[in-house]
DNA sequence: GCGGACATTGACGTGCGCGTCAAGGTAAAT
DNA sequence: ATTTACCTTGACGCGCACGTCAATGTCCGC
């Protein structure tokens, strides 16, 4: 095969990463040196592996860039926020600091609160839009059905 | 007064239009230069007039930039079979080339419900997004009651 | 008819989000 | 060991959607 298929355990590299995300590997490196990829483990050769968890982290980028519209910056900011979180949950051992993970929690919190809101307004804004196209519709469809009702038959009701 | 009130008739020039539209005056003639606005009235003396239809198409290029995602050469192509429609309902009168207006009208259709079809689309996939964001909140909001029920009292569970 | 706010047309600059080479190194099958 | 496909790191380029001067002209209240 012409294909790669060398993953070790359902890891991708770039080539395969990138198709399966539909990305490009450009943009696969570009978001790691952003800084909205954290680095993928690599071969010994130095290839890239992406993990699972990294084709998910990619897709979750992807809908915040085309669903929100955000800047990769601020996708930067957001999934930091977000990834406090998972470090939590994974490690966390000694309980000594809950305050401050309790900070932390509190923050991500509050940038999930973010975009719900703004998900709930772009929403909105999007459903009054879709009525305004569905009203437009009407309108083509009417006139359609008034001027073009079977063939060219033509029919001056004037003078 | 140091403002502009000077519009003959609901018309505003580019500094007024600007601020009510919530753009700057460079993204109106930009707007203008790429044909996304058509060349609004002028003074005598050159200065631009927007009427309130312009103001309306403001709007809507806002709307399908930043609630879809178009780029402007879109949004372009989309509100210039749409104006087909506008110039239909105001100047036709004769009739003589009703199959004519006929595909322009068709043209027009299928903009809009190539518009819906998106929007239906991206907003299944926002509410989807959403409700992800909620059970992400649901899990902070538990995590907070129990971690953080009053003050700073934690209990170790092990030994 | 003058002053100051507001406008005009260039034209160059900018930040983002990648695209696109170039010059090599690596993986794995033969 | 060689082939061939895939990968690496620079580094420059590019298109979009404007920002930002600069030089000049216009509007209008006084």
């Amino acid at each position: 095969m012409a294909s790669d298929g060398s993953q070790t355990e359902g890891y991708l590299q770039i080539g395969e990463a990138a198709a399966k995300a539909d990305v490009t590997q450009r943009t696969l490196r570009y978001y790691e040196e952003k800084g909205l990829l954290k680095p993928p483990t690599r071969m010994d050769g130095g290839f890239r592996l992406y993990s699972p968890e990294d084709m998910e982290r990619v897709q979750r980028i992807k809908e915040l860039r085309d669903l929100l519209g955000f800047s990769l910056a601020d996708i930067k900011e957001m999934i930091e926020a977000e990834d406090v979180k998972e470090q939590i949950r994974t490690q966390w051992r000694r309980d000594a600091d809950v305050s401050e993970k309790a900070v932390e929690i509190r923050r991500a919190r509050e940038v999930t609160l973010h975009q719900i809101a703004l998900i709930d307004e772009k929403m909105a804004r999007m459903a009054e839009m879709r009525r305004q196209l569905d009203g437009r519709k009407q309108k083509y469809d009417s006139w359609l059905t008034a001027n073009t009702s079977a063939e060219a038959g033509e029919r001056d009701p004037g003078g």
